[in-house]
DNA sequence: TTCAAAAATGTTATGTTGTATCTTAACACG
DNA sequence: CGTGTTAAGATACAACATAACATTTTTGAA
């Protein structure tokens, strides 16, 4: 698995993390999810799920199916490895795979850079709204789109 | 344009409310937004633009397309008539088009429904947050997906 | 009123995103 | 071995979204 990370800064390490959650919870770190995770974890913003069956296509030389990747981003996000933007019909990976938060994404509408804020005072409010309408299995979405700073 | 109001209680106070709305900012209130605004009215959930194309297709006996529907929905969401519901990918009439709050939309996994609340002390929050990182153009989307009250 | 420009709508085409279903491969275990 | 289970691949299709361009309607000046 030795892997050229020239972009992330944490990217054996986070990818050590992330598979030791996930066999936490008796899933296993195949070389398939594996690759999906560091593809996921090397885009620096939002990426769908046709851009990581590209890239892993081609990392592999061995073609993954956009529905494949579906499903292993769907685990992902059920064992907090993975976040969905909802806003960007993509994912981003979860760099501290342990906490579990819920994200505030603020979308860049310009280059579509996402960053990622934690704010649970925020989050606590929102759930506190929904549950006070009588809803349960609380997920919520808090996402922010605009221009960045850069692009200003 | 006269209506049978069976499901919506205020049907065409609401139009009415929307066609001002619309012609205050120098829009037109054509047939067709007339149209389309009634047919998203009248849904009780999140519709999408393809609900919203086969609805109106069959009540005029005239065929719209999905991607102008998604025209006149883009210039409603603009002038505030309608939001979109991002985790939904689907959109909803806005029952008090005079004022601009940023919406909180309850969405129900189980039946679709989605409710609508308004919180500004959360939504000016939200908005706080985006700031502090340097966001301009902001657009809060703050939304809960869960399992309503008359699901559970 | 007639004509030209602009706005609105329609048409066609294509691209993207998401699911469903079925088949095959890998592997553990008796 | 053979059987059961899980993961992955293949195929097909449904749903969502946009782009480019044609046609119609409206409007407003000459």
């Amino acid at each position: 698995m030795g892997k050229h990370d020239h972009l992330e800064h944490h990217g054996d390490s986070l990818a050590d993390a992330a598979r030791a959650n996930l066999e936490k919870s008796g899933e296993k770190w195949t070389d398939t999810r594996a690759a999906i995770f560091d593809a996921l974890a090397g885009f620096s913003r939002p990426a769908s799920a046709y851009d990581i069956a590209e890239l892993v296509s081609t990392a592999r030389g061995k073609r993954v199916a956009p529905n494949s990747v579906y499903r292993i981003l769907d685990l992902f996000v059920a064992n907090n490895l993975a976040m969905r933007v909802e806003s960007a019909n993509a994912y981003l990976a979860n760099s501290h795979p342990g906490c579990e938060h819920d994200c505030i994404f603020l979308v860049c509408d310009t280059c579509g850079e996402a960053t990622h804020v934690d704010n649970d005072s925020l989050s606590q409010q929102v759930r506190q709204v929904a549950r006070t309408e009588g809803f349960k299995s609380i997920r919520p979405v808090i996402e922010v789109r605009g221009i960045c700073q850069k692009c200003n």
